[in-house]
RNA sequence: UGAGUAAGUCGGACAGUCGCGUGGGUCUUCCCACGAGGAAAGUCCGGGCUCCACAGAGCAAGGGUGCCGGAUAACGUCCGGUGGAGGCGACUCUAAGGAAAGUGCAACAGAAAGCAAACCGCCUGAUUUAUCAGGUAAGGGUGAAACGGCGAGGUAAGAGCUCACCGGCGGUGUGGAGACAUACCGGCCUUGUAAACCCCACCCGGAGCAAGAUCAAGAAGGACCGCAAAAGGCGGCUGCUCGCUGCCGGUCCGUAAGGUAGAUCGCUUGAGCCCUUUGGCAACGAUGGGCCUAGAUAGAUGGCUGUCUGAGACAGAACCCGGCUUACAGACUUGCUCACAUC
RNA sequence: GCCCCAGUAGCUCAGGGGAUAGAGCGUCGGUUUCCUAAACCGUGCGUCGGAUGUUCGAAUCAUCUCUGGGGUG
């Protein structure tokens, strides 16, 4: 069964680079919108620029877990996109969590609760 | 011990914990099992499978392959051999048919680049002593390549003109399954290039799993049947009105079909892997037994902690197999060769 | 995934077996000018993306490879 929790289709995407925001940071870009459900949707991305195929899997991982990680304290009801510059090659899990953090706060994407 | 050569194996491991995908369970969000590669890569070949075309084969075009024999489902792959090249050797490499079917090309240099010729020479004759006529292709020079090589005889000078050896070509015999090898004889002999066109032999229909098959929303669009009836358009019964009636149009219900979004299948059991015995030099084949080993669909392998020779190669399945090619840190095993030392 | 194309000077491109690889723009130097521009003259600029092979000879032919671009569903 599809998970309703990703984002697939090509108008979705279209719409949010279009009228969503945007914000980068060392490793990552987060491109996000209002969706008005009740729910997150979310999509990875890394594209040929980041490099070959093991490359891109690996910074999609490492952006997957720093996102599980830090999933509970996302407001919900929005669309996030979140794309790998090609700087995370040389970037350890721990600086990647950092940096999705940092980006995440400044578009006020977090509950207030925590810091 | 050192150097080398050939073949092969592994590709960080283990434990705990939080997560991911698939399957199963007593499907309560709990438990169990499994979960990328030797190249998964490049997409360079060969097949399976699916649809389209032809349903008979042949010819042509276009493309491919190219020493011989075998293996194989097939191959441009593999194995064994032949010829050639390299290495002291183990061994390695080899697009290796045909140039006497034809056409083209061979720059520059050189007299001459392919079928005959002759620049300087050499020799003979004539004579005006510097040229002319004839003979010759040994020597010089040019070039990547100059019409078999080298030596002897021979001669005016020379020449396969003659002879020995070597190379090549043709014929015959012998060995071999064949490529080919070898012996004898012959005339003395024909440049290179086919990864230039080409000739010969053999092979090839096209597209590709996003192929294709099944199910199938919609306030989508069209077809047909029926029913109801408000308005409207055109026509008929009559010249007009009313009325009746046919068609169009509109609304609703139904039928069958195509089919978009979407879903399911294709999707992993297969020319499969491991072991035993056995035929074969080998590739590989046969017999018997055992095993089930990813199947996602924006696309599953990651994070943290600890231990260990301290961590680090190239790299991520997408319908599936057989190969080729390319990339690859490091570790290990076995056979063989050469050199040195010792016994 | 499948299928194509390209790579030659700093840039845009020729050249498809025998060149010292060529043209335009540009760079640099000079002439002219008080100075600049324009004009004129000159100058260099290249492992022909890389490797191996065929050939007497390769930018050109063949094989492998790298990079870039495009098409298609």
């Amino acid at each position: 069964m599809l998970r309703p929790d990703v984002l697939r289709s090509k108008k979705d995407f279209t719409d949010i680079y279009n009228k969503g925001k945007s914000l980068g940071d060392r490793y990552v870009v987060v491109f996000h919108r209002e969706n008005h459900l009740d729910y997150t949707r979310t999509a990875f991305l890394a594209s040929k620029k980041v490099g070959k195929s093991v490359q891109r899997n690996k910074a999609r991982r490492l952006m997957k877990e720093s996102y599980r990680e830090l999933k509970d304290e996302v407001k919900p009801g929005r669309d996030i996109i979140i794309i790998a510059r090609n700087t995370i090659n040389q970037a350890e899990y721990r600086q990647v969590k950092k940096s999705l953090r940092s980006a995440l706060t400044r578009g006020k994407l977090l509950k207030e609760t925590k810091e």
